[in-house]
DNA sequence: CTGAATCCTGCCCGATACTG
DNA sequence: CAGTATCGGGCAGGATTCAG
């Protein structure tokens, strides 16, 4: 330990975003209104259960996610951005901005390779 | 498709900087000066070659890393960042800096609770 | 020196069924 | 409604060997 222990920090911060669903779990929370396990599932048409548990498990335990339950019946549970959590959103709006421009850039190579064929 | 299709982009963000090593041997190419395989596997101490070669191979897939051959004997080779390369700088940047972050708070809070343990 | 080719392994995630 | 429990497959990544 400690060779690079300072540099490497990004995969720390990327092991709290990593995840096949985690970024998209924590777009809509960060949307702002809390919302409960099925509204998330609806919002993520092809989690299953166990993932959706799963993640937010870890994103609660990272503090980014608050989980709240409501002692009734049928229950209720709502799941929210925690104010730490918020600190995410300059990053996952930085990776947006570059995803959107990444997939343009490809778009437009792909399109000139198509025209240069068929010459 | 196109359920999300703009929401997601920062999958394909992440898709491009995800991978067990790629962080890092980004980290280093993006100080500016072409490394020879061989720089690149002494800075990453723990990576195999192979998983060195695969994840320059998929780098400069997306024109994020420039390959040079130099056609001499022995063989030498150089990488580099591309100037498209360099538009991640600010997402390894943002990423560093919560990462450092993240991880002294977690560093205080288990402080804390080993003092109300002794308490 | 810079790889390519195989083989192997862990574990992330999916499918399904069950529960308070 | 909001979860657990269990089983299994696929794929990223590791170890090793060969090659120009």
């Amino acid at each position: 330990m400690r060779k690079n222990s300072d540099q490497c920090q990004f995969v720390v911060a990327l092991d709290s975003i990593v995840g096949k669903w985690k970024p998209l779990i924590l777009y809509h929370l960060l949307q702002g209104k809390p919302l409960r396990f099925n509204e998330l599932r609806r919002l993520l048409p092809d989690i299953t259960q166990r993932m959706l548990t799963l993640h937010l498990r870890e994103l609660e335990e990272e503090e980014i996610v608050k989980r709240v339950v409501y002692p009734q019946i049928p229950p209720k549970v709502e799941y929210s951005i925690t104010e730490y959590g918020t600190s995410l959103s300059p990053i996952l709006e930085t990776l947006h901005q570059w995803g959107v421009a990444h997939v343009e850039r490809k778009q437009l190579k792909k399109e000139k390779n198509e025209r240069t064929e068929t010459d």
